[in-house]
DNA sequence: ACAAAAGTGTTCCCGATACACCCATGC
DNA sequence: GCATGGGTGTATCGGGAACACTTTTGT
């Protein structure tokens, strides 16, 4: 016995929703699709499971493809199931989100694949479920980011505390008190300052911090709370 | 063009992690695999996607086929999708969780399949990966349980204070308080108390309550915060 | 009357919030 | 010297946790 006989083999793929920041405002990272059906429209990355790779392997390579990114956090989301989401033949979608610095690719984006980042309030229509998903994972990234410290991801490497503040501020489409957020933010431990600071975006200038590996790693998991009445921004 | 042509299709399985609760102590319903390989060995309950099926269709249909049971609780967990993890041929398992009311369908157990209910923390090897589905719905238990009113489904329609606290305790192997347990539930406003009283587990008797479908519906999705310092609960 | 579990009330403390002023610098 | 954004401190309030006694009733 080699195979499981009698069995219906279905096509899986891949798609990425891929969150950026700027530095103002929440960006989603599509794609204008590169073959029929829905060709030309857009499209989250995407892209079929092949037969040897696992499906971290298959999200990674995908997002590699897009982006020329490795070692992005990225996470399964959820699959996406119904008979009829692709009019073409059945196909199962296993979504996955993805943060990246939006800055640490900017330029070689839209020359092999036509890619464009979308503020993500002003998503254009998207082909099959993919509203769907995106619409899935801003709950998830609201739900989550709540919690834990996720949102560094979307960061360079160093960072203001007022530019993750504003991240916070763009996720949750609301004002946060600085007074407050920096107290919560600097007693996790998570922060640890450096001597230097951007003038970018003041006259006084804004220390850099980056993040303790060991901390951040430690309290992952932990609920952190960083946003007050988090349950106001959960979509019942 | 009527297919996706040159793409492989796979072989996608649902398998489901099923948890009941008898009043003492958290439950795994496993079953004995009816067929090579590894038959008889024990199994998580599952079985192959069907072409017209949607993956919640599937679960809810794999699950009514050893339990016969419908409307059960069930979520979507994460997708197993290591290319090795079932040595006949490649398969995907997108693995579920669902919780039931023990008492529902303690009867026509191990009628039709070798199913038999396991304490949690005594389960068998498993086949495949099932030992690490497993775990991972353990730790997704906690971490929702943690914040949302999730353990209920696994509870009759009519349930005490000191059954639900027993389940809590349970499931994170500790021990509450009975006093800011009891008045952190109520204060909810989930539960609606009953005039009738269990008298099994006492002399005095415990009031029956049930949950207020309306308020349940409304509170799921907001951080509730049941157990006291969870993140001492949570794997990192 | 006594054992065994159910039910309830109070105090204390810490973390969350609301709120206002000083600081550094480029122009 | 003034405008701009960055950084810090304090009083108050409420929810969470620690903790002990009374109630009911079957035996």
């Amino acid at each position: 016995m080699t195979r499981y006989s009698k069995q219906t083999r279905i096509l899986v793929a891949v798609d990425c929703i891929i969150f950026g920041f700027d530095g103002e405002i929440l960006k989603l990272l599509l794609i204008q699709r590169g073959f029929e059906p829905e060709k030309n429209k857009w499209s989250l990355m995407g892209g079929f499971m092949e037969p040897n790779e696992s499906t971290d392997e298959a999200a990674a390579r995908i997002l590699k493809q897009l982006t020329g990114l490795e070692g992005v956090y990225m996470e399964q989301m959820q699959v996406f199931g119904e008979p009829q989401r692709d009019p073409i033949e059945r196909t199962l979608s296993i979504a996955y989100f993805a943060f990246i610095d939006i800055h640490k690719y900017e330029k070689q984006l839209s020359d092999d694949y036509h890619a464009e980042w979308f503020p993500l309030k002003e998503a254009p229509k998207l082909i099959f479920d993919h509203n769907n998903m995106v619409e899935k994972a801003r709950e998830m990234l609201r739900y989550k980011a709540a919690l834990h410290p996720l949102l560094f991801e979307l960061l360079p490497e160093k960072f203001t505390i007022p530019q993750i503040q504003t991240l916070y501020e763009n996720v949750y489409d609301t004002v946060l008190d600085k007074r407050n957020f920096s107290r919560k933010l600097l007693s996790t431990g998570l922060l640890i300052r450096q001597d230097e600071k951007d003038k970018g975006g003041s006259k006084k200038g804004a220390y850099y911090y980056k993040l303790d590996p060991a901390i951040y790693k430690d309290k992952f998991q932990a609920f952190l709370n960083f946003i007050p009445n988090p349950q106001a921004f959960l979509t019942a």
